[in-house]
Formats: C-alpha cells, sequence, structure tokens
DNA sequence: TTGTACGCGTTATCAT
DNA sequence: ATGATAACGCGTACAA
C-alpha cells in the first residue's frame, strides 16, 4: 500500500539501511547515493513509519500533554488556549508532536497516563496544572520519567523541574499596590484551594498586609469554585460585612468578570466605590467594562519554557532539576482607584 | 527495563502468544489460564506496549486534531477548549487517544497532517475548521484516508462526513427575530469570509432580509479579521453612516464584546439605541454587560459528534458519507429590544 | 561508504 | 485451548 524503506532502496538499487542513513542524513553515505535515495523516495511518495521508528528507536519524538479534570476551571478557562499555544511552538521549534489525555476524573487522568508512560507513547509529559495532591507525581517520579509541572509543585519543590510564575510575589505585588493607593480593607477571592496556585496568591496577598501591618480578617477571605452560582452569593455576603472591603484581590480574570457583573448587579461602581485587581490579563481583562487591572503572568511563555525545557530532559537524562519563574507584571487599567474615591460607609441595597 | 509480554508469559509459564490473547480477552482461552496470566501481569506492573502493537496490529487506536493556523481567531476564542472537551469525551468513550498538529502556517500544518497520515500516527483525523480553500482535504480525499470535517466543507459537501451547524438558518432565524422585534436597518459584522461558516451566516442574514423584502446594503456588511484593532473603525465607519443601523448580527460571541465595548465608548446604549445578537453562546455571552443574546450552537456536541462518528468510519470503512446537523437555539438575554426603543436618528458624537 | 542480520514488542497465521 | 513462527517497518551493530 504505502511505500516502505524496502520499496525506496529497491528503486534506488540500494539496501534498506543505506536508506534508513539517507533519512537520518547520516555523514557516511555519499552525495551521490543520498541523491539517488531521495529522488527515489521522492518518486514514491515515501514518508518514514513513525511507529515502526519509535519501537526501533525507543523514542516517539512526542510530549505527552496532562490536564486537570476537564470538570475544573481550567478548561473553560482563556488560560488553557493559551498555554497550549505556547507548549506547541516549543515543542514544533524541536520537531515534537503533541499527545493528550482525554479523562475526566482524577481516576481515569491516572490512567491515561500510565497508559501514556508505560505505553511508550510519549517521550515526557508536561502537566498543565498542580495540584495539593496529585498521584501522578509520585508515579512518575518513581519511575524516573521526564515531565515538568507547570506550577508550583506542593511537595518535593526542590526535585522537580517547574515552570512557574512567582505567584506568591505577585500576590503580594498587587496587593501593595492597591495599600499604596490607600485602601486598607483588601479582601481576597480565590478558587480551588487545591491548586497550588491559589495557596500561593492567597499568601502573598496576606504577606503584604503582614507587612504594612494591616489586621487579616479570616472573612476577607473567600473561596469560590467559581463564579456564576455560589460566587454571588458570597460577594454579597462579603459586602454586606459591617465594615466591607473598599478592595477585591480576584484570583483570575475569568473570576473576576463575574465579580464585576456582581458588583453592577448590586449597583457599586468600579472603582469609584470599590477597587477589583486580578490575575492572568487574558484578552478578557481588556474588553471588560471596566479594563480590568491584572498581573500578566505570560501564559504563553509558561507552555513554551516547559516545551523547551521537557524536551531538554528528554534530550540530555543527566540535566539537572530546574525551577524557571517566568516574569510577571501589574497592567495598570481601570478597576482600580485611590480610596478618597471609594465610598466604604454607604449602604449597600439588595 | 519494563516487562514485556516475554516476561509475563515466563512467569505464567505459558508461551507469548497465549499472553496476548488474554490481553484482547480472547474466548479461547480457559479462565484458568487467564488468570495465571493476569496475576503474572499485576505482579511484574505489566502495560502493553502501545508503539509495538500498533506496528503489528496496524492501528494506533488514536485520532488526530487539525487545528487551523493558531495565528487565527480560532486559538483565542473560547470555542476551541469546548469542541476539544467534546472531542475528548466522544473519543474516550472508545478507548482513543488524540494527537494534535503544532504547525502555525498553513504549511506547515499540511506537513503536520502528512507526518500523522503516511507516519501512520493516528487511525483518522478532525478537522476542527472549515475554510474555503484547504490543500489538505485533497490530500485526505485523495488518500481515502478517514476524517470528519467540523463545520462546512466549501466543496464536495456531499463526499465529505461533516458535523455543522445549519447556520444559514440560524442566522436566518436570528436575523429574522430582529425584523420581528421591528428592526429594518440590521446590519452584519462577520469575521474572516475564508471561513465557511462566516460565509454560511452571511448568506443566512441576506436570505431573512430578502424573505420579508428589506433591501440589502453593502454598506451594512462589514468584514473585519479580529474586533480590538481594524474593528473599531468599522464599526464607528458603520454608526455614522447617514441611516445608521438599528440592530447588528455580529458573527461571533468574542467580537459581539469588542462591538459591544466599541458601543460602549461612543456613547450607544444596547439596546436601548442599538440591538445585538452574536452567535456560539460561549460562558462570555452570559457575563457581558448586558447579557448578550446568542445563538447556542453547542459546540460540546459538535465535538463529540466528530469524534464518535470517525471512530464509526475507522471501524467500518463501508460506513456511509454523513451529515450531522447539531441542532441551534436562541438564546434570549438582554441585547436586543424592539425598535420603538431606539432611536436612530440621534447623533452619535466621536 | 555500503550491506547483512538482528532486535524492538506485539499480533496473526498456522499448527498441534 | 495453546504454542511456534512469521510478519509489522525501521535502526544499528557488525562486517565487508
Amino acid at each position: 500500500m504505502t511505500a516502505t524503506i524496502k520499496d525506496v532502496a529497491k528503486l534506488a538499487g540500494v539496501s534498506p539501511s543505506t536508506v534508513s542513513r539517507v533519512i537520518a542524513n547520516s555523514s557516511r553515505i555519499s552525495e551521490k547515493t543520498k541523491k539517488k535515495v531521495r529522488d527515489a523516495m521522492k518518486q514514491l511518495g515515501y514518508h518514514p513509519n513513525m511507529i515502526a521508528r519509535s519501537l526501533a528507536s525507543q523514542t516517539t519524538q512526542t510530549i505527552g500533554l496532562v490536564a486537570a479534570s476537564s470538570n475544573d476551571l481550567v478548561f473553560q478557562n482563556p488560560f488553557f488556549p493559551t498555554v497550549l499555544r505556547g507548549i506547541s511552538e516549543g515543542a514544533h521549534e524541536k520537531q515534537y508532536s503533541l499527545h493528550m489525555t482525554t479523562g475526566k476524573t482524577e481516576r481515569e487522568i491516572y490512567e491515561d497516563v500510565v497508559k501514556m508512560v508505560q505505553g511508550r507513547r510519549v517521550d515526557g509529559l508536561i502537566l498543565l496544572y498542580s495540584k495539593v495532591e496529585d498521584p501522578v507525581l509520585g508515579y512518575l517520579m518513581e519511575r524516573n520519567f521526564p515531565f515538568v509541572v507547570i506550577g508550583k509543585p506542593f511537595k518535593h519543590v526542590e526535585e522537580i523541574t517547574h515552570v512557574d510564575n512567582d505567584n506568591f510575589r505577585a500576590a503580594k505585588d498587587v496587593t501593595k499596590h492597591l495599600v499604596d493607593l490607600g485602601h486598607e480593607r483588601i479582601a481576597f477571592v480565590g478558587g480551588n484551594l487545591n491548586f497550588v496556585v491559589t495557596v500561593d496568591r492567597v499568601l502573598g496577598y496576606e504577606k503584604a498586609l503582614r507587612d504594612v501591618g494591616i489586621e487579616m480578617r479570616n472573612e476577607y477571605v473567600v473561596h469560590e469554585e467559581f463564579v456564576r452560582e455560589g460566587g454571588q452569593e458570597a460577594m454579597k455576603e462579603l459586602l454586606s460585612l459591617d465594615e466591607p472591603p473598599t478592595a477585591l484581590v480576584v484570583a483570575d480574570d475569568l473570576m473576576a468578570l463575574g465579580v464585576l457583573n456582581t458588583l453592577n448587579e448590586i449597583g457599586m461602581r468600579v472603582p469609584e466605590d470599590i477597587s477589583v485587581v486580578s490575575f492572568n490579563n487574558v484578552m478578557l481583562a481588556e474588553m471588560s467594562r471596566p479594563p480590568l487591572t491584572s498581573v500578566d503572568i505570560n501564559i504563553f511563555d509558561l507552555g513554551f519554557e516547559s516545551a523547551r525545557n521537557l524536551i531538554q530532559m528528554i534530550e540530555n537524562p543527566k540535566e539537572p532539576v530546574k525551577r524557571i519563574i517566568i516574569p510577571h507584571n501589574l497592567v495598570k487599567r481601570d478597576s482600580c482607584g485611590p480610596l478618597e474615591f471609594s465610598n466604604p460607609n454607604q449602604m449597600v441595597q439588595f
């Protein structure tokens, strides 16, 4: 059916191994022979069978992608396509392909991983998330299989190559920014605490407050899985406190959009009545009303560097463990204002 | 290193072929032997080498995904993760894996496809887009390789299995909806005409107008690649016509969000001054201000059905060509109002 | 510089 | 019901 290496060999009048060497562009083949063989390949429309090659060479030139459960926020979030684009570009550069998990539950995903690894379908893995308890990590470390984590591993940080932002610092910076604007009653609206990124951002938020001697209040920290449902309730509760916050640090642009809507519904103006900052700086941040002040975490680079570094690990097994920190920077738009603008004692009508 | 079928055979005291049969759960193996073999597999932590299996069986249990150039709108759009989730679920159901292209340019993507097909890495392909001129289509048809298109093929519609919405009808419905609200000056704001979906939607829009005898105006149809840059200009031009439209049919929620922003900037209220409807009904539609009236095209199902049908084609080569139409429905929110609300003759200040 | 022969880990055919 | 043997298409020592 399809031409194989043998067909090419026959047509070119050489042995199969010579053809193989021409494919690998071996320096020990004369230019004349190379040309002959290449002509034959063209003529037959030959393309190497990657499966056979993989079996023989014990390498697939393929990177496996492990996404968190598609039930999770991650998949709805513009974060995903962007990081994927980064990975894609990093992989393409070195001629690697991408293979994806399809599992939904944690259990299914674990099985996908085993199947990729033991099934020898991939040379390495990128974990697109980092959560607090993750059986996949143990499995991979135990087998000493090349992988990199996007985000900060919860345990074994020193032993796992990962690509991350300094989320602690970013949250600290952003909170400090609000403090500098005069705010003292600053609340944190976060996501699932099972994700390490959320933990880091809460901690950074708390540190900033401690640094300037602002008292922490438990009722100022809310965690909602997602904003559309329970989020509204949580927001209303937060804002009906005796001393409602004058500023909000929101863990994610998408959540912030929900927050903005809720605020709008209950008649609070941003930034006049309350300031909002968030993270990720996806396109949405720019397109929301008002445009969101947001921390740009360079999502594309997170993906791109993961791919690059994973490939290095694959091609050089002695590569040392690395921590790559992608820089972030605050993009100021219109969702934050100085405290004197806000009127924290106004009555909020529900 | 890793246990192979031979190791299992040795430990279980049977031949490799018996182990292979146990894996396939062949009915011609005694339960006793099966148990013996399975115990050995557990004990060794055996998992089949999918690469070797693929080489021997000439099948990969893998679906290839072809995304349009990542430069295109597609990747930025929430459409992508959602359709991917659908595909993922459809594939998972039948134990298929996913393999992705990484190319950016049209040329690179074409090469990715060839590599997947001739490299025998995948059993079939899903094209996540449909454009007017696409060399990939010709290549696949010529080789008679199983594939399905998401969207409507521009040519050879009868010969290509595809999963699509009735975009013509949807656009017609939505335009009619505006007409029913009393609008007559209805403009169409579309995307890249190289995508068939755009073409279909314009045509539906035009048909609706013709049906009710409203005169078509060329200046009422604008096509902008994307909304953030040139889109603003186009919008302003559109709205400064002598007789500006009182309603807009926008080809996509993301574009509609941009449109909403532009309208907001130039001080036009939605829906009081102008009505807006769009397509896709992604989460954004719900979260924008005002919430967008949008055609829900059931993106997830587009993906899910593509995967299902592709797998059918793979497993039954005589499967007839199919056209699967995923239903759509108009989700009415707050971005459309009756004509009497709008004031088409107001002066617009820039 | 090129060819021969074997192995990669399975599945499939043909015996028994 | 099970085993031996030959593919599957390619890479690579080893030979020449």
